[in-house]
DNA sequence: AGCACGCCGACT
DNA sequence: GTCGGCGTGCTC
């Protein structure tokens, strides 16, 4: 009686359980990875065919799958990958590859397609909708009515009736542009001996056409690039697709060109902020492997790679590569992942490699490669400690007399200067002098940090901002709030008046709106500059030819908070500081202010001996069954409410299961207690390395089910581990 | 993620 | 008396 009909599962970009499924209509041709449109309650819905299997004993009746998109589908290496992933960071699969399909218009098919365009003529009536279409079409390339309102955050009537105005013009869109052949001998770069011995291990590794992760370990300056430049013209020579991997704020003009002259065209490139058309066309080169070089932020690892066949993670030590909101996922672990599923090397490259990298290197799993600086020059420049217990400052300054006489003498010297403090704003902290209040955000527990160029005060965790207070909103006390610590803001106050000749820039990304940072260290690299104050941003690559002085105000920041990544962290970030002097002809040197002089990394600092801070760390990290020693989890429990989110987070943890190696501790309150007025707890999970935790997990949280305002987050590796 | 259904406050 | 707020539950 039943027809001979398949049924496919079809996963669906929502977190669902797993896949549903459908039947399989006669004639349709399907094949897992297929991309097809299925209904879904009232509406129709992009989904990926996951397996096809025979009518069994349905007693359900199926819906019937719609369409089948004419595209390659997505392959079974990538399939895996998101079931891995998902199995990985217990995250329903179906939220995995929703960041697969992310590209909308990839799957509006290639018919002919308007797009709109300003043109002189004004229309006819102006109203604050149509300025701002005007504005985005103005200043662009030409977009679909789409793509034109969803930027503009405006219905599609509105540009309709523009276009009948005539201040819009209909124009057909040209066919996405190909992307070209990479030349693989366009732009040889000249290399050293010791790049050259590391290229050709890289290459070996790559014509071996295995998984084998490889470390490049070299300081900056050691040409790591180059080096990873070759291991990718190995992959692409072989006929794979190459992803290199950046943490998305070194995705850099200047970068992508150095990509260009190597491999003669300009690489595809994936972030956050492309344009709809390109993110289409990028996503269908990857798709169908026209792309063969994608330079991206992390979420490129999720384009549908049809024969990736190496990835190069830049910057492998970089914190943001784990997201934290969404899928919780560490995009260098994936692209390790990734290889292994896909039987291709992995380069990790960093000048300060991460704890968990080395320890693999140790162990043997990871082989390595080290670079020298091509200059000779020792591994960090000479880095001297200030104890600030020893000097004495003035009141509200921060920069001590020996530091004060070092920029003064640099500037004298017509060289440029750097004052490093990671702090944005003007001041960390305000209290009112009459009562001790201290100001707050109202939806995180944490200090109001006043921003004193833009006049207010600003929450870091979620944004908040409000004015300046006259009077202490607690004892309204007038004229008794005052700040407290420093941030960028008043560093650079204090040195306008310290040295009054100076042209002093502030680098922080509080001006990384569009081209003004990019204008700023453009300045600043041409000289118009001659003292820097920046926060983290300015460790980031940048190359300031003529700065031959680093000051680190307070390198103490991390070290003082009890995260034991605290180490890494200040080491990572003080040899990145430290390596922006003597980038150019002369020599620089950096100069730390700490009141920790006697700490293991600060003397491991000034001797510039990595190896013995390393072990130090190893060996605390160990002691403490921490990662990369053990493995780590996290549960948040967070809601509106602060007694009912802890009594949930108490009755959660009554029920943790009892499992040898594995520690649950916990509740507490989380690290920041309260963000955008959602109260947090969290719990940690040690457990030993060879203990399965997503096990422990699920059998944790398979009926529990967070009611009301209460969610409930499990984070796998998390980053911050206090 | 949508989009329904479902119970309690301010309006023609 | 209704319109509508968004809590919660379902979609093969």
């Amino acid at each position: 009686m039943t027809r001979d009909s398949a049924i496919a599962e079809v996963l669906l970009p929502l977190a669902l359980d797993g896949p549903y499924s459908y039947r399989v209509p006669e004639g349709m041709a399907l094949e897992p990875g297929s991309y097809v449109i299925v209904p879904l309650g009232p509406r129709q819905m992009i989904g990926v065919v996951w397996a096809l299997k025979d009518e069994a004993g349905t007693d359900k009746t199926l819906r019937d799958v719609g369409e089948v998109f004419d595209m390659p589908p997505l392959p079974e290496t990538h399939r895996r990958f998101i079931d891995w992933l998902s199995a990985y960071y217990l995250e329903p699969a179906g939220n995995v590859l929703r960041m697969v399909l992310r590209s909308p218009g990839a799957f509006e098919g290639p018919r002919e397609q308007i797009a709109y365009r300003a043109t002189e003529s004004a229309p006819k009536r102006m109203t604050p909708q149509r300025a701002r279409v005007l504005e985005i079409a103005r200043e662009g390339f030409a977009m679909r009515a789409a793509e034109l309102a969803e930027a503009a955050g405006v219905g599609t009537s509105v540009i309709k009736a523009l276009a009948k105005d005539g201040a819009l013009e209909a124009v057909a869109l040209p066919a996405l542009k190909r992307f070209p052949e990479p030349d693989l001998n366009a732009g040889g770069f000249a290399l050293s001996k010791d790049q050259q011995a590391a290229a050709e291990a890289l290459r070996a590794v790559v014509a071996q056409r295995q998984h084998k992760v490889m470390l490049l370990d070299g300081v900056t300056g050691s040409g790591k690039t180059e080096v990873y430049f070759e291991a990718m013209a190995a992959a692409l020579a072989a006929g794979g697709q190459v992803l290199l991997l950046l943490p998305e704020i070194a995705l850099t003009q200047p970068f992508l060109e150095r990509v260009e002259r190597r491999f003669g065209c300009e690489p595809a490139q994936w972030h956050s902020d492309l344009r709809p058309r390109e993110r289409e066309r990028v996503w269908r080169g990857v798709a169908d492997g026209t792309a063969k070089i994608v330079v991206g932020a992390r979420s490129a690892l999720f384009l549908p790679w049809k024969k990736l066949k190496l990835i190069v993670v830049d910057e492998e030590h970089e914190s943001a590569y784990k997201q934290d909101d969404g899928v919780p996922y560490h995009a260098r672990d994936m692209a390790v992942l990734y290889g292994s599923i896909g039987k291709f090397p992995v380069v990790l490259s960093s000048a300060t490699p991460s704890l968990e990298t080395l320890v693999n290197v140790d162990r043997g799993r990871y082989g390595v490669v080290r670079l020298t600086d091509r200059h000779g020059r020792p591994e960090l420049p000479e880095i001297g400690l200030i104890d600030m217990k020893r000097v004495t400052s003035e009141p509200g300054t921060w920069i001590s007399p020996p530091l004060f006489d070092e920029v003064k003498t640099t500037l004298e010297q017509g060289d440029q200067a750097l004052l490093f403090l990671n702090r944005r704003g003007y001041a960390p902290l305000t209290l009112c002098r009459a009562c001790g209040h201290r100001l707050e955000c109202p939806n995180c527990a944490a200090s109001l940090v006043e921003h004193r160029f833009r006049r207010q005060l600003m929450c870091h965790h979620c944004g908040h901002l409000e004015p300046m207070p006259k009077d202490c909103p607690s004892c309204h006390t007038e004229g008794k709030m005052v700040p407290v610590g420093p941030g960028v803001e008043r560093l650079a106050e204090e040195a306008a008046v310290r040295f009054p000749e100076a042209r002093i820039a502030i680098l922080s990304s509080d001006l990384s709106r569009g081209t003004l940072l990019r204008d700023a260290i453009r300045d600043v690299e041409e000289g118009q500059f001659n003292l820097v104050i920046g926060t983290q941003l300015v460790a980031k690559g940048h190359h300031f030819p003529h700065l031959t002085l680093v000051g680190v105000v307070d390198a103490d920041l991390a070290l003082e908070s009890s995260d034991p990544r605290g180490g890494e962290r200040t080491w990572a970030l003080m040899a990145q500081v430290a390596g922006r002097a003597g980038r150019g002809a002369k020599p620089g040197r950096a100069l730390v202010q700490t009141y920790l002089p006697e700490h293991p990394l600060m003397q491991a600092l000034k001797k510039g001996d990595r190896d013995s801070y390393l072990n130090q760390e190893k060996a605390i990290r160990e002691n403490a069954g921490l990662p990369p020693y053990g493995r780590l989890a996290a549960i948040i429990i967070s809601g509106n409410d602060a007694a009912e989110t802890e009594r949930f987070a108490r009755s959660l943890g009554l029920i943790a299961p009892l499992v040898d190696g594995i520690t649950v501790l916990g509740p507490a309150a989380a690290p920041i207690a309260m963000v955008r007025g959602r109260h947090r707890f969290r719990f940690l999970i040690k457990a030993a390395r060879e203990v399965n935790v997503q096990a422990f997990l699920r059998l944790w949280l398979k009926d529990v089910k967070p009611k009301g305002s209460l969610s409930l987050q499990v984070d796998v590796d998390p980053y911050n581990f206090l």
